[in-house]
DNA sequence: TGCGACAATGTCACAATTGACATATCGTGC
DNA sequence: GCACGATATGTCAATTGTGACATTGTCGCA
């Protein structure tokens, strides 16, 4: 690729770094949304099979229950790092995270 | 399930919840570094397949060159959620996180 | 009915992450 | 050698996430 086409698509992404770019982001954080309530979900249905209370979870977590609550309802104040450590806390692993990212449905869409 | 069984899992998860659970935690931390190198890198990887500057993406992203660059470095102030963003920002689908998610090591390179 | 375990929700002080900036380093063409 | 664009590294004030606590709601059981 030459340096030509570099700047070409530089300027292009620096147009859409003010409208589209916009778009872009809040079509980011949509995605970014649908992310946490799956994994949110995941991280209840692992819990759940093992048959263990949020403040069980809580102490592998070394965090306290009302937070596992937020996390399972996808609470806004959560952020994925913890979601992801509460999941591999649960055992959960790198393959098992992936799943859960793409949906529990593969059909329909 | 019934209940007693429950206790016993519940007991059980409060003993690893000191000693094991710590190990838990860690291997967990662990697992979530090995999370973040793989988004940086496919991060790096995306960028620099539409050829454009870390500062044209942080534009896009709405945040500074010297914050791309530690999202790539896999720096440890850098979240989850920013990485995510920040592919998702470059048009990855769930598809193509979940693909990083379980290593470089996954189809052609 | 009341009790006990579990879960949901709100709040807050404290800790972590953020964007921005300055500066340093690297690579390439002149 | 120098200039340049791109990237790396360090710092810091402001924002955001966090654990902990209190409170309330829910469910099953005796």
């Amino acid at each position: 690729m030459d340096k030509s086409k570099q700047r070409r698509l530089e300027s292009a992404g620096w147009r859409v770094g003010t409208a589209a770019g916009f778009l872009g982001l809040t079509e980011a954080e949509a995605a970014l949304v649908e992310f946490k309530v799956r994994l949110s979900e995941a991280l209840r249905a692992r819990r759940l099979a093992r048959g263990i209370s949020q403040e069980a979870l809580a102490k592998q977590l070394r965090s306290s229950q009302s937070r596992i609550a937020k996390m399972e309802a996808a609470d806004p104040t959560v952020s994925l790092d913890l979601l992801l450590r509460g999941l591999l806390v649960l055992g959960a692993k790198p393959r098992d995270v992936a799943k859960a990212l793409h949906g529990p449905k593969r059909a329909a869409a």
